[in-house]
This record gives structure tokens, sequence and C-alpha cells, in this order.
DNA sequence: ATTGAAAATGAAAATCGTTTTCATTTAGGT
DNA sequence: ACCTAAATGAAAACGATTTTCATTTTCAAT
């Protein structure tokens, strides 16, 4: 147990949910300035490997480590503003094991995401339009 | 219209289902020697933009660009052997059109995939594991 | 048929997140 | 205090994707 990693592990837990390495790397800096890229790359890892988070890709080509949950969740991304919403994906699992046993798969993993717009963005969006129609007349 | 692109049209449309983008040009490179990675890669690209394939990526870092068809579909992804098998998701799409309309989200792709192992993988490891557990004794 | 502008091509280089290498330092048991 | 195995940090390697740029090709207008 050395320092970085005490500080690596205690940063990523304070972070909470979805976090890349270079977020998590940019905030262990902020206390220890000497704290190398790959030593925070490496303890993601090994958070992963003992079990306490995993990998999640959400389509924008960046790996980001989400703590593991009791019950498994998917994720809403939202594509404008990259916020992540989360929902619990119980009632489709179970769908989703029953398919599997339908085709002699044996599951490990599910992966439930949907992409598309937060309310937020989507408001946003829609005034941009109606503004960019008013101005065409 | 050049006839780079008819060929690569032509043999994306031949090779059916989760093509990546250097199985592609290793097909099209078999009748013509001459034409290019990025050639192969931008007409990819546009056979998306066109709205006749899309890209998916299942967990093992490359894109593959999988044919659009009429009914969703989600992913048996062989952690082992790398194949993909296809299951409806009609039923799903649904309830996760739900669950948007209840975050105030606006879906626009859904993406259900499950990582597990296929019934051939699956009966080979156990195979494996059987013969571990008997040189053990 | 000729021309010219716009689009497409191929080779090479750039990008970018991830992963590995390696020399050095550190932790933890003796 | 000493030793060994593990951990660290800097840099390089990696691999798929994307861009650049000089050249070629298409195609519509003459
Ligand atoms: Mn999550
Ligand atoms: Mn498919
Ligand atoms: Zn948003
Ligand atoms: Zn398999």
């Amino acid at each position: 147990m050395t320092p970085q990693r005490e500080l690596i592990f205690r940063s990523f837990f304070e972070m909470g949910k979805h976090v890349s390495v270079d977020e998590l790397y940019d905030k262990v800096r902020k206390q220890d300035h000497s704290v190398g890229y790959s030593t925070v790359w490496r303890n993601l890892k090994l958070i992963c490997k003992v079990g306490l988070a995993e990998e999640v890709n959400i389509g924008d080509g960046v790996t980001r480590y989400d703590r593991v949950t009791k019950v498994p969740h998917g994720h809403l991304f939202c594509l404008r503003c990259k916020r992540v919403i989360e929902f619990s994906v119980q009632q489709m699992v179970g769908i989703l094991a029953h398919i599997s046993q339908d085709k002699n798969f044996t599951p490990e993993t599910f992966k439930i995401e949907v992409q598309g717009y937060c309310d937020k963005c989507q408001k946003e969006m829609n005034e941009i339009n109606t503004y960019k129609e008013t101005a065409k007349m």
C-alpha cells in the first residue's frame, strides 16, 4: 500500500460515477503533483480487478470506470453534453437471460445503453431551431 | 461514382454483418490490389451516412459496420471466439422508450449487448476444465 | 470532344486513448 | 539494517482511426 495508491483509491471513490483516467489523473495531481499517469491507470485497472469498479464504454472512445452496484443498471447517454443518467435494468436482464438461454449462450455481462438527448439539451436545441426558423422568414 | 466506390459498396453488402474496416479492405484488395485503406474507410463511413449501415462497437476496440435492419436487434458477443449472434429487441425497446420518457430523455439509438460464451466455447471450456481436474488427481 | 470545378483517391503522417517497457524507488517481511 | 518483490514515473510503443495533401478522376457545361 503506497501513498499514491491510497490517494488514487480515495480520489476515485470521492468522484463517484463514470470517471475517465484523465479525469481521475487531474484530480489526483491536484493533491500530489508527482503521481504518474500510468500509476493512475494501473490502479484503476486494479480497482476493477478487485471488483470495486468496472469499465464502461459509452461510445465516445474513452473508457470510463463505474463503481459496481448491487442492482445492475443501464445508461442514458446524452450525445450533446455527454451527461450520463442511470436506470435500473432488472426486468430487462431477466429477458436477456431468457434470450441467451434460447440461443444456448452463457451470459456474463449485460450492456444496455440509450443514446439521445437529455432534457436540457433537447430544450436548447429546440430553441436554436425556433430561432433559425424565425430568422429564415 | 468511381470503380473503387462501386467495388467497396458491392463487397460490403456481400459480406453481410459486422464487418470491420480491415476485413472489408482485405476482401476489396483481393479484387483490386490498388485500392487504398482510407478509401475503404471513407466509403464505409459514407454507407453509414446514407443510412445503409451503422457503426457497432462490441467491446474489443474495433469498430464494425452492421447493415441496418427493419427490426432493431441486439448482439450476443462471445468473448472467446468473437462470434456475434443477433436477437430481436422489440419488446425491450418499448421498455427503454418508457424509461427514457420517465427521465425526460429523448432516445435516438439503443444498444443492447450481452457478453458471454457461445454454446461451442462453453463446451470446450468445460472440457478443458474437466481435463485439468483429472490431471490434478 | 474539351474544359474546368468539385469530388474522390492513395500514401503517408497525425491523432489519441491505451498499454508496455524499463530503470529506479519503495514497501514490508526477515 | 537488509533483501526481495512490488510499485512507480517517464517515455516509448501500440493500434485503430482520422486527417492531410498531392494527384487523379468524374461529370456537367461548353
Ligand atoms: Mn453507471
Ligand atoms: Mn448486428
Ligand atoms: Zn445533454
Ligand atoms: Zn464462442
